[in-house]
DNA sequence: TGATTGTATGAAGCTTTCTTCAGTTTTGGA
DNA sequence: TCCAAAACTGAAGAAAGCTTCATACAATCA
């Protein structure tokens, strides 16, 4: 049968003619140009599918309701980006610290920036039910393979640990999403590129450094809650 | 009257006696934990109404429509946050360059995680209509009064400018949002305060380096879309 | 106390959206 | 060419949510 174990969310029907598989990307191509169109609250599936060109009944022949739809794409878009994360880090094993982040941390804005409206367009499921847990275990995926790769580095880096490299990747996905967000023009990406770099290669330097930074300054009392 | 001009967001009507104010709180706080325990896309007037303990048509009597209800809880928070950035912007002024960052990230932390509840459910509204607009403004906002600080520095940063500030107020901003979203316990909190400063100070320390840190490592062809 | 203004109620109208399914069209192999 | 399987259609059922408003209760003050 063209029936997959469906949990709910996995596509009901697996295209097996050539126009089926036109049909699918057009619904996933759509679904993201109405997230950019009318936002994640005005997205319906009919609306959906009127912007693929298809039938709503067509939709729901492919995916079992609304939310797997959303699920598909977002799924799609951080297996992509986690993909070019893991990729970069077997890339950088064994090269110096510094060479390392810089391959990791642009592979990870070319990744984003390859489709920046599919990016811009996720953020807004990606809070929304189930994307919470998704984008963790994508975050997961990239971090492993990241502190997987740092620690064949030749420089030592004492202080490196699951934190850390959360720290790190938190990172890179923050200030790229806050350029994004910006509506970045390419100088912008390039100067992001850069700066990131930078950012995590300073953080790498100063994880390596026995003690903290910069104790010296003195101690500030300071109202913990506000 | 006790209208407002009313831009279609702002409350209806203003509180005059002292029971209608602990409505309008009571609503308040039934926003945040219907958000926490159905989500966003499962919160109704209705549902927020009964937890408030008040019925839907109290609530109308306050916000004019659902969104300005979201909007208002997102306000409050970003103003919130935005308002301590800004203290510690303040104080921090003059003292060195570490001491200040430090004062800032410290700020941004505390001032996250005095309502984790709160922070947490606002990322799913963050993403919708008005959020982002709204988030942007007060990230701007932030981010001015921390080049501000940052100018007043005793030592020279060269390469500080606008997109640097944004670039550490985003790193701020991810790293925190990643642990607060993992549950954080509060040894993580801890690690984080720390953490977050070293980052923070590291970046700049990197930007007041004359070039780039490391040039040397040798130059790798790498694939640029993937 | 009586009048006025403030506050609260919640059933019901209206709209929007999700999803189904009986029927039609298209495809590709026999 | 013919037909079974694959795809597609879109009207309509069912559910859910937003918002209003006529009504009722409460506070304040002359």
């Amino acid at each position: 049968m063209a029936h997959n174990v469906q949990g709910a969310f996995e596509p009901r029907k697996t295209p097996v003619q050539a126009r089926s598989a036109v049909t699918v990307e057009a619904i996933f191509e759509a679904t993201i140009q109405v997230l950019l169109s009318h936002g994640a609250d005005r997205l319906t599936t009919t609306r959906v599918a009127e912007r693929a060109g298809v039938s709503v009944g067509t939709l729901y022949q492919y995916y079992p309701n609304k939310q797997s739809l959303l699920f598909a794409v977002l799924e799609d878009h951080l297996g992509k980006v986690s993909a070019a994360v893991e990729v970069a880090c077997e890339h950088g094993r064994h090269k110096p610290l510094a060479a390392m982040v810089k391959e990791v941390a642009e592979a990870f804005v070319d990744a984003k920036m390859e489709r920046t409206d599919i990016s811009l367009a996720l953020y807004q499921i990606a809070a929304e039910v189930d994307g919470p847990a998704l984008v963790k275990r994508a975050g997961e995926r990239s971090r492993k393979a990241l502190e997987a790769m740092l620690r064949t580095a030749p420089e030592a880096v004492p202080q490196l640990d699951k934190f850390a490299t959360q720290m790190m990747f938190s990172a890179m996905a923050g200030t790229t999403r806050s350029v994004l967000e910006a509506e970045a023009s390419p100088a912008m990406v390039r100067k992001l590129r850069e700066h990131l770099v930078l950012l995590c290669q300073s953080y790498m330097a100063a994880l390596g450094k026995p003690r903290r930074y910069v104790e010296h300054a003195p101690i500030q009392p300071h109202a913990a809650t506000f």
